[in-house]
DNA sequence: GCCAACGTTGGC
DNA sequence: GCCAACGTTGGC
């Protein structure tokens, strides 16, 4: 059973759009316990939604788990995490933060209430209602 | 650019 | 173990 994640970026450090264009993707450099822990969790074949926040602040594209959790190499010290993702597909509409919110069935999710976290489970019922207001399919 | 929210650090 | 100080994130 797959598992539902969103992982957030600012695009002008690594937008959607150099994501696609590298075919794939470490993500790595997470540096806080929480986001690291989820990053754990996941499982090959999960689906992953790429948020770009601060500018944008949208829900641009769906990516996949290739590579389950593995020792961060640009990690110096500590125990950090990393794992490999795959662009599946853009968004036909980008959904913004501000249709999140205010969406009944998608202001519980932990980007409203938990905005700092980079790394976070969605719930399926969460990721279809992306899917529906981004006008795509899988 | 500001600031609220949150996480981390370090003194006691 | 508490908490003040500080740094970072990210929305506005």
């Amino acid at each position: 059973m797959n598992k539902y994640w969103l992982v957030k970026q600012e695009p002008e450090t690594y937008s959607w759009f150099d994501f696609v264009k590298e075919g794939q993707s470490e993500w790595d450099g997470v540096r806080n316990y929480q986001a690291r822990n989820n990053l754990r969790s996941m499982t090959k074949g999960d689906l992953v939604l790429f948020y770009h926040s601060v500018k944008g602040k949208e829900v641009m594209g769906i990516a996949k788990v290739i590579r389950e959790a593995y020792l961060d190499p640009t990690a110096k010290e500590g125990d950090w995490s990393c794992v490999d993702l795959k662009p599946v597909k853009a968004l036909k509409q980008p959904v913004s933060l501000k249709t999140i919110k205010e969406d009944a069935q998608l202001n519980d999710m932990p980007l409203v209430k938990h905005s700092r976290l980079s790394v976070m489970p969605i719930t399926a019922k969460h990721f279809k209602r992306i899917l529906k207001l981004g006008r795509t399919s899988i």
